[in-house]
DNA sequence: ATCTAGTTGCGACTCATTCGCAATAGACAT
DNA sequence: ATGTCTATTGCGAATGAGTCGCAACTAGAT
């Protein structure tokens, strides 16, 4: 498990407002197995505040996105036109989605990390986000279904 | 500029039915000079044949990706949620948007194509589509606004 | 020229996300 | 502890991108 930023003591170390939404969120958030929509989100944090509205998960959202505590992913939209969201880990990592069963796998590389910096060095661009998304299919999927039209 | 495939052609290939609603729809992304979301495509191809219907942009969108001919971006949601297309190349390529101007600069690396092998065989993934996207400052913008919030 | 299955236009719909505004509540000063 | 002030919240309505059902149309085969 890479490792991930402690957001509760980043937050409040920002000078930001802890209100008891945003503490449910952010627990939320940072406690969740699997990567989470603006929807599955706001239903988990209901079970530690249930008084948390729509507007305010994707105010919180924002917020966090901004402080560079998060990642918006789309996850090749398997499932619609939602987000989803996870913290922001040490290394940069890429995902992979499968077509056909659904499943994320995570991925990092040297490589990868190589070809930030090349990124950043011949195009002289200061790079904040790096969102890399695969689509395919999962080992298991490509031997099971050899042809997708 | 980057080799892209000639789309009406392929398209006539497959043996898919051409109409004139698709003929000015593929045109129209084959000459576009940027990247295109569905809005502006369908503003452009009614140029050439102003009988031409939103949900038809979307279907013939959604034929085209899946006939692997072109690519869906999202260019960073710069502009809000709306996706951008374009005529696959030859060459797999990333984006990179500035958030401050807007600009999106294309990049294809001997490094990416390595780590695009890389997935593949490590995870043993069968690579459908890539999108690697990149958010943060041009080089321009980077020297105007040093700090960014 | 005819036939027919694939394609289209239309309008209504969905779904994710955003907004305006009045009510509320952190957190700092007293 | 209490009051004050401003950021934050909930609510409900609005937006915007994309989708759907269905009747009318048409490309291309015969």
């Amino acid at each position: 498990m890479l490792k991930r930023y402690d957001l509760l003591n980043a937050v409040e170390a920002q000078g930001v407002r802890l209100t008891a939404q945003r503490r449910a969120l952010i627990e939320t958030i940072q406690e969740a197995k699997s990567h989470l929509d603006a929807a599955s989100l706001l239903e988990l944090a209901r079970k530690r505040d249930p008084k948390i509205d729509r507007a305010t998960v994707y105010r919180t959202l924002e917020l966090l996105k901004r402080l560079g505590m998060i990642d918006e992913l789309d996850l090749m939209h398997l499932n619609g036109e939602k987000h989803y969201y996870e913290v922001k880990t040490q290394k940069d990592h890429l995902h992979l989605a499968c077509f056909n069963c659904g499943e994320i796998e995570e991925f990092t590389s040297p490589t990868f990390e190589r070809l930030k910096r090349e990124i950043a060095d011949k195009n002289e661009f200061d790079i904040k986000v790096m969102r890399l998304e695969v689509g395919g299919l999962c080992k298991r999927c490509a031997a099971r279904k050899p042809v997708l039209q």
